[in-house]
DNA sequence: CTCCGCCTAATGA
DNA sequence: TCATTAGGCGGAG
């Protein structure tokens, strides 16, 4: 019988992030959808002190964390590549799915690239959130861009 | 095989 | 700047 795992929330002005744990690590992270900000600021209401809500506290609190361990994240081997590579974009930074693509050694297969990224079980974790438009537009998210752009103010207001 | 998509580059207005 | 179009590729059915 496996051993369960309680889920890990935050609370936020903007609803509840809620993580999925296994035995090796966090599998998933699911977050409301946000096309418009809800409130007038956003802020982290309640998170607990465990290393997965300490790293989303400290995410959209500017900081750098230290990204826990994540567990097997189920995908198909292209996908795996793709999350990996989003791994390797550090906090503060950002690429284009063009580059992202060529990170991966598929530098022709771009718009899969950025599917695999809307695929992505545990945004904020793996951080697709990270990866933009060659022209400099956001692009997609798979829980609405509000979320996008106030990751991408958080971790960037820090430079 | 067909259709679709968090894309890109090129073209025209 | 915006709208259109074609190209390329993985994934789902």
């Amino acid at each position: 019988m496996p051993t369960v795992h309680a889920p890990r929330i935050v609370s936020t002005s903007w609803g509840l992030i809620e993580m999925t744990l296994s035995a090796d690590g966090l599998t998933g992270c699911t977050l409301p959808w946000i096309d418009a900000p809800p409130v007038e600021s956003f802020e982290v209401l309640d998170a607990g002190s465990d290393a997965y809500s300490s790293y989303v506290f400290d995410l959209f609190a500017g900081a750098a964390p230290q990204r826990p361990s994540i567990g097997h994240l189920s995908g198909t081997p292209f996908q795996v590549r793709v999350w990996q590579g989003l791994m390797t974009i550090p906090t503060g930074e950002t690429r284009t799915y063009r580059e992202l693509a060529a990170v991966i050694g598929c530098p022709q297969a771009v718009r899969a690239v950025a599917n695999a990224c809307g695929r992505n079980p545990a945004p904020l974790f793996v951080p697709c959130h990270r990866v933009i438009r060659t022209d400099g537009t956001l692009g997609g998210f798979s829980s609405g861009l509000a979320w996008k752009r106030l990751l991408l103010a958080a971790e960037q207001s820090n430079r």
